[in-house]
DNA sequence: GTAGGGTTAG
């Protein structure tokens, strides 16, 4: 209707233009102004341009302004109004800058766009520049501060306002519901006689989102008046509360359905599971958009009926972000990514959530370079990015172990405001731990304002795993004066902290006090670190012990750390027991038969050696390959035993067998016989010394400036010859060595090894 | 004709 009355309008005022252009030349153009454009006209202008701008048509807009001979101050208004409306935030400040007078409309919507674009400083700095506020400029910045999660700053306006109104009062109460503080939104609701009814339906909302149910109701049932979003409000309760039987009697109670209620029957059922009834009730609606769309692709997604989802998809007639979004998230989880990819490509438009889900997909399927690739793009296309790409990326890193791509990220994370959150504060904080730097994750760590259990627990398995069991153990300490309750993971950090350290007796002490101070029941995880804290520490018999007093059947990592164990102190017996139970419970696990054939080759069984080797082809289970790799320059350098593809291979193998010759005048020696080839001597020799992280430990410190440490990823355990060999290294080259292996971490400085070499 | 609050479905 109202692009109608715009393009009459406009046809009109062409043909305006057409006779004064036709009349024409320069001086004609004073004619033009005054008169003959009447106050009338100006409204009729400024009609049609809020009509252009609702479209999205700032071009016509902006056309139509220029044309006029005389425009008033809300002519200039709606300019800004329109702008803010179509996200062209620096247009609207221009209008508003250049405008010749400004009234309280044109101060309050340059306020409501600051808030808008999340800047409340700005919004804050108009509302005092202005000499004159009213009401509505008070519950702008009011209702600034609330969305933005400031209820204490939100109170202050709401008490230092000269008038209020139901909006006023309307504002604190959101303030309040919004920010999840329910008991103080009822106070404030119980203290005031009567509320308009989107009152009434915020508070209801409020229970809704906390899922108190009867709370709910209660306020409900007490409501004088009810609109519509009263009773969709009352049936999302139960819908979302698995109470359909309920939510189905007060659909059919209310006065109206709408498509909001009849599009909550659809997605209550979907969370219950039941997806046929939900497609069901889809197929009943009398009227779908694009929410009732998406909800019931989403039940699809969510079910992993990824066929079913994309019929709906090319069959729907309204796609949004959302359905877009929707189908590429199904399909990068469910491990579809060229699928996935496919429909990223192809979509019309992108926001930040397309992009976390292509990163993350990316990122999933193991393509970790594509995965930092697209965060790289991302950063050049949108303006914003967004807490999930950012987590997406660093977990990336985190795998990839790409520590000076993380710290350029953790560079954007400061820029964009995110690095004291826990979300994003969290990501950060892991990815330094997992590329090898304990000490920025622990500067990450203070920073972050509200630490929640996750950065507590984040903050102590990085120290266990680094090997600073004392850290870890004072950090316990100190979760608990903070007062954030310990659950099974941080459990699991403490067990292995203590596990790394080989402390007995105290792995012991916390394993008993789980469940009586914490009430914490211990699971699989639990047991498997006390089996390995005993196992490795020589206590075979209690390990075992143990693992036969568990209340559920041990599983496959259980076993696991008892083989781990057995190998260490040199036990074939139990080491055979535990196999074989690993081979029926996991016949595709190659990390066992390498543990196995490792114990026979040191202790010279080659002929069990082999006919484990030949058990392995018979059950087509591929040994994973072992190779490090470095990070070098921003460019990882991934090194398998004896490589022949790095373009500086040669100039590597030089430089080791150089650092070979040193090495023996320190005293190292080879120990042959972790070699698992039944080989002669020497060609065991030869292949230690090019196993894949002694090359990229080689590369690192030919090409990392002196003083600088050196961080090695590994993807298999490292072996006990490179182990003795890097302590020797880092002690010739006076550096700091850090390797990562899928256990731990070895702190190498000085000719020892963190790990005391127990590992 | 331009401005302020809020609730429901993805």
């Amino acid at each position: 209707m109202r692009f109608h009355i715009g393009a009459i309008f406009v046809s009109k005022l062409s043909k305006f233009r057409l006779r004064s252009q036709l009349a024409s030349s320069s001086e004609s153009r004073t004619n033009f102004s005054g008169a003959r454009f009447t106050n009338s006209d100006i409204v009729k202008c400024n009609v049609a341009m809020v009509g252009f701008m609702r479209d999205g048509d700032c071009g016509a807009a902006l056309r139509l302004f220029d044309s006029m001979p005389r425009k008033n101050t809300v002519s200039y208004n709606t300019m800004v109004s329109g702008y803010l409306w179509n996200g062209k935030f620096a247009l609207a400040r221009k209008v508003f800058d250049e405008m010749p007078r400004r009234d309280m409309v044109s101060w309050n919507v340059m306020i409501s766009g600051y808030i808008k674009y999340g800047d409340l400083g700005g919004a804050k700095r108009l509302f005092d520049e202005m000499n004159v506020k009213d009401v509505v400029s008070w519950n702008a910045l009011l209702s600034g501060y609330a969305q933005s999660g400031y209820v204490d700053e939100a109170r202050k306006v709401f008490d230092s306002m000269p008038h209020k109104n139901d909006i006023s009062w309307n504002g604190i109460l959101a303030a309040y519901v919004q920010n999840r503080k329910m008991d103080e939104a009822r106070k404030l609701f119980d203290s005031r006689e009567s509320w308009p009814v989107v009152s009434w339906n915020c508070l209801i909302g409020g229970y809704l989102k906390k899922k108190k149910l009867s709370e709910a109701r209660q306020v409900f049932d007490r409501m004088p008046i009810r609109d519509e979003v009263s009773w969709n409000t009352m049936i999302t309760c139960y819908a979302q509360n698995g109470e359909m039987m309920e939510a189905l009697k007060l659909f059919k109670e209310s006065p109206n359905q709408d498509v909001f209620t009849w599009t909550a029957l659809v997605s209550g059922y979907i969370q219950n599971g039941q997806l046929h009834e939900a497609r069901t009730i889809f197929e009943q609606m009398p009227e779908r958009n694009v929410v009732s769309w998406n909800s019931m692709i989403a039940g699809y997604v969510q079910n992993q009926k990824m066929y079913a989802a994309r019929e709906l998809f090319e069959e729907m007639p309204c796609r949004n972000i959302s359905s877009w979004n929707t189908m590429i998230t199904g399909y990068a989880q469910n491990g579809d990514i060229s699928l996935a990819r496919d429909l990223f490509n192809r979509m019309p438009h992108r926001d930040c959530i397309s992009w976390a889900a292509i990163i993350g997909g990316h990122a999933q399927s193991g393509d970790h370079e594509e995965a930092l690739r697209l965060f790289v793009l991302m950063k050049r296309e949108e303006n914003r990015i967004n807490r999930s790409a950012f987590t997406s990326t660093l977990s990336t890193c985190a795998d990839l172990a790409a520590f000076e791509f993380g710290k350029q990220v953790h560079g954007c994370v400061i820029k964009a405001g995110f690095e004291f959150g826990c979300y994003v504060g969290n990501a950060l904080l892991s990815m330094y731990c997992r590329c090898g730097s304990i000490h920025e994750a622990c500067a990450v760590f203070r920073g972050i304002e509200d630490k929640d259990v996750v950065s507590w627990n984040t903050i102590i398995i990085g120290y266990a795993r680094h090997g600073f069991s004392d850290e870890a153990l004072e950090c316990f300490e100190s979760m608990k004066v903070a007062r954030v309750k310990p659950d099974e993971v941080t459990m699991v950090g403490i067990l292995s902290a203590c596990g790394h350290s080989g402390l007995v007796d105290r792995g012991r002490f916390f394993f008993d006090s789980m469940r009586k101070d914490y009430g914490i029941v211990a699971n699989s995880k639990h047991y498997t670190c006390m089996i390995d804290l005993l196992g490795r520490a020589g206590r075979l018999e209690d390990a075992k012990k143990l693992m036969a007093g568990m209340p559920f059947e041990p599983d496959a990592s259980t076993w696991g750390a008892l083989l781990g164990a057995s190998r260490i102190h040199g036990n074939a017996e139990i080491a055979e027991t535990a196999a074989e139970r690993i081979f029926s419970l996991e016949p595709w696990n190659a990390g066992m038969y390498v543990l196995l054939s490792n114990l026979y080759a040191a202790s010279g069984r080659w002929p069990d050696v082999d006919r484990l080797r030949l058990k392995m082809r018979d059950s087509g289970v591929n040994k994973e390959p072992g190779y490090s790799w470095i990070e070098v320059e921003n460019r990882i350098h991934t090194f398998s035993v004896g490589d022949s593809m790095h373009p500086e291979r040669e100039r590597i193998y030089e430089f080791l067998d150089g650092l070979e010759l040193l090495l023996k005048g320190s005293g190292y020696v080879s120990a042959t016989k972790l070699v698992l080839h039944d080989v002669e001597e020497e060609d065991k020799q030869q292949m230690l010394m090019y196993h894949s992280e002694k090359l990229a430990v080689a590369y690192g410190i030919m090409k990392t400036p002196a003083g600088r440490p050196i961080r090695v990823f590994k993807n298999l355990r490292v072996c006990a010859d490179c182990h003795t060999a890097i302590k020797h290294v880092s002690k010739i080259k006076r550096t700091l060595i850090v390797l990562r292996d899928p256990n731990r971490f070895h702190h190498f400085q000085d000719g020892l090894c963190n790990c005391g070499d127990y590992w």
